[in-house]
DNA sequence: CGCTGTTATGTACAGCCGTACACATCGTTG
DNA sequence: CAACGATGTGTACGGCTGTACATAACAGCG
């Protein structure tokens, strides 16, 4: 069987493995379920990535940036004029709207950072990054509480099966800022 | 050989299974893992708990207790007179200090209610009881927003190690209480 | 005592897993 | 063109998994 020529392949193997998280979850990650879904041998699983490890901190980098467009895709928090908190609740609904597996899926990976030390940095970058945005339009400790309260509510969100109140996380962001 | 009667087996089998999370993670724990950590054949585990779910559930309630025990310790939030914003942080600064297997065992299992339905209800109960601890002394709405919060602040302080700033907690726990 | 249902035990099965490795094939560079 | 490293492929191995099940030992009760 002839191979065939696969620029991108390792690309395509991300995205399956992004595919694979959001229906079976990450227990159902493995080498072979990658390579099924990525419609690719074995083999060249292991080959891009040597370990499991490699592949979710891969999976997780790319999965954040579905968080990063939002944000773009809304300003990026920039506009000085707009009420923050406001701003926010409006990211926060805007990302736990319509399909939630990609949102579950980017928590999920969040998460197992908690046990697997390689997912520590990326998960990290993610809150670096928006507490980052913040501190442009607060001071730094404010920006840490507001991430950690977005975490909370998105955290409770998820866990409990409520829906997202929007309102509800307006308000309570703004009580942070000072 | 000759079986021994063991009345309490089902409840060392848990203990077993919440040191097995605490040393291997979540996914470490499996039906063979349990009974060699508890010292039980494997078929016993099996006999307790058809399937593992169910002894995950069992671990995750076990578990709550621990939180639920620091939180007695402490007067159970009761005392009318004392600053809730500092007893909260208080609250978390005893049970984050010291050996943080336990923290992050209760954590693990209480994230992993995001993919597995049967832990969901676990999960909302320690959520629930701490909401309804708070609403004795507020609103019910800044006692949602100040579970968000806690979970939040647990949450950075587990994945990206910075140590637990108490001083910080308390003063942004208090910006929420109205 | 004898009977009954519960609890305990060992073993076996089929399936999935990570990993390793030899081999084929490609693009590229000398 | 030739040679080389990077990339793709198939297969095999040992280990771990959940589950099922036949058998044995128990506690409690009539």
């Amino acid at each position: 069987m002839p191979r065939r020529y696969d620029p991108d392949r390792r690309q395509r193997i991300i995205d399956a493995a992004i595919r694979v998280v959001g229906e079976k979850g990450l227990a159902g990650l493995s080498h072979r379920s990658v390579a099924a879904e990525a419609d690719v041998p074995l083999g060249s699983t292991t080959y891009h990535f040597k370990t499991l490890d490699e592949l979710m901190v891969a999976a997780l980098r790319q999965a954040n940036e579905g968080f990063a467009k939002v944000v773009a895709s809304r300003g990026g928090l920039a506009d000085d004029r707009a009420d923050l908190a406001a701003e926010l609740a409006g990211l926060m609904g805007e990302w736990l709207a319509g399909d939630r597996t990609g949102v579950e899926l980017e928590c999920e990976l969040y998460l197992a950072a908690l046990r697997r030390p390689a997912l520590r940095p990326v998960a990290a970058e993610w809150a670096d990054d928006l507490a980052a945005r913040l501190t442009r339009r607060t001071d730094p400790r404010t920006a840490r509480a507001l991430v950690a309260l977005v975490d909370g509510i998105c955290l409770q969100v998820l866990l409990t099966g409520v829906p997202y109140d929007e309102e509800f996380a307006r308000e309570v962001l703004a009580r942070v800022i000072p």
